[in-house]
DNA sequence: ATGAAAGCGCTAACAT
DNA sequence: ATGTTAGCGCTTTCAT
């Protein structure tokens, strides 16, 4: 028993045993049981982190904001990979669960309803993340994704463009990027304009695939001055279609991402973007889990919205 | 008794208890614990992955890999990022270890004495991957990096050009493109030739760091007919610069990446690159972990070199 | 095919 | 400050 308290710091141990037992243990090498430790004391040092994509960087870079509050804090993240099937995700988090770890951070906020009920039953602090548009079984960080689609769609306008075109990927499954949609196809009405037309795969985003519907867009509809795309990586390609093909960008088609990426400050033509806090979504998360954990409280109860920022940028000078 | 065989198809169970068994679990949403199923059984269902960066698309791309070999075989990864920090590694591993893993994934070989000790005297199955310029603790998955660099500077000469300049990130921390570089001179000097000049920062690579650092270096060397990059990011920014200069590339500046990323065959004007099976070193390294865990055994003892490709593309054509 | 006993490596609670 | 007792929720082994 004194071993175990000197170990841990649990207190009520003379300094210098404390010390005998360290160095004991150092010299055999001794590592402690997590697994004895938490069967013992009913509770985990895990916490789970679900995403839909592992190689996409926005998720990339959620998941350092994670591990960064995890540092020091003696916590582990635990990762499942949806890739964005719900059924793959309840069955990763029915998983997790049991490992009942100290919390679970879950991307969006869409689960079907047997979903939600294995969150809420759980009793244990979860967080869900990136998007505010919905009700959150317990905690949530995230942004507005329906607000920050209607207010690129006012600074498009305020910037003069009138001739939208729309281009995504995955619509289906990824309802945060559509939510963004809804949103700027609701501003665009508010002022009594429509989408010229659209394109939509059902393949993940990349830049090649941007570069491709961008071609397959203009071809079917030229007329345009503005290109709205459900995020940065697509928009990229369609920067480099249009680079390639000689069109004027922004002076002939102002081309929109989403989420201010570290390359889009780097491209040579300017692009729009909408900035979004997504090392920091992570770390917020993960700090609502830790307080929880630490007041010994299944709930989070809190919900944290972080501003994101349109910018215009360059591309607004045409 | 019944009811645990009953849950986890161990046999000798009638058809009949079974069914009563699981039908009642689902009733009263019975989960497993698999704390205490760890710990009775002296097993876990964890796999550790240690990675420097989580930002960084190129373990992304590696940890995806992982997800899918293990999706289905019950087991789950946990994740630690050093940040290319050794002592944070030792500290992760050390945290990892004190679960009793499964299996332990490692990004590179070219650890800390004592943090090898720590792997191997872990006494569970080990891979560490990326890099197979060095000596493995157990198991192995990556590509050879010396041999990397080395056959694109052979590629380059070949493609005629004569003057290079080297541009590089956090050389002092990347272990893995400081051994590609140094094949690459290796390489140049075989041929006598030496690079033009060199510029390293001693930042995390990004698109627009490569972009100043290509300003800063053609300021200095003006004089080059190729731009050898530590990677593709850093590469991409330095063709970004090169437009906006209006510099031809490749006509006048051959640039060359490494990684093969998506972005690359989409840009408006060609880089050379050198592919690299990112996803399917992740997978082959977890399938290495499945399998010993499937043997019980306490090692991997396997090296898998992966192939990488030189890819000049329409970059060779000047 | 089922069950009883023992125990995995710790910690919580309670002495002393 | 240190030690004792009980037990966390399962599985393993051995009976039956």
């Amino acid at each position: 028993m004194t071993a175990s308290r000197a170990l841990r710091d649990a207190g009520d141990v003379s300094r210098e045993n404390v010390e005998k037992v360290r160095q004991a243990a150092r010299e055999i090498g001794y590592v402690g049981n997590l697994v004895a430790m938490s069967l013992s004391s009913q509770r985990t040092n895990l916490i789970g982190v679900v995403v839909p994509s592992a190689s996409n960087i926005v998720f990339g870079e959620v998941l350092s904001g994670i591990a960064d509050a995890l540092w020091g804090s003696g916590f582990q993240p635990v990762i499942g990979v949806t890739d964005y099937d719900s059924e793959r995700e309840a069955e990763i988090i029915r998983g997790m669960l049991s490992w009942r770890p100290a919390g679970l951070i879950v991307t969006g906020v869409d689960q079907p309803e047997e979903t939600r009920l294995l969150l809420h039953t759980a009793g244990l602090p979860v967080v869900q993340i990136m998007d505010m548009d919905g009700d959150p079984v317990d905690g949530s960080v995230g942004i507005a994704q329906f607000e920050a689609g209607a207010a690129m769609a006012r600074a498009l306008l305020a910037a003069g463009r009138r001739r939208f075109g729309h281009i995504a990927c995955a619509r289906q499954r990824d309802s945060r990027a559509a939510k963004r949609f809804r949103g700027f196809a609701a501003a665009l009405e508010a002022e009594g304009h429509l989408p010229v037309g659209s394109v939509v795969s059902e393949q993940p985003s990349s830049v090649e695939i941007g570069r491709d519907l961008t071609r397959e867009f203009l071809e079917r509809h030229g007329d345009v001055d503005c290109l709205y795309y459900a995020n940065d990586d697509i928009a990229v390609g369609g920067l480099f279609h249009c680079m390639a093909a000689g069109i004027d960008v922004p002076g002939n088609v102002l081309i929109t991402g989403f989420n201010g990426l570290d390359i889009v400050k780097a491209l040579p033509e300017p692009i729009a973007t909408t900035h979004t806090p997504r090392r920091e979504i992570g770390y917020r998360a993960a700090e609502l889990i830790l307080k929880a954990a630490e007041r010994r409280s299944p709930r989070v109860g809190a919900a944290i919205e972080l501003p994101t920022r349109v910018d215009l940028g360059a591309a607004a000078a045409d």
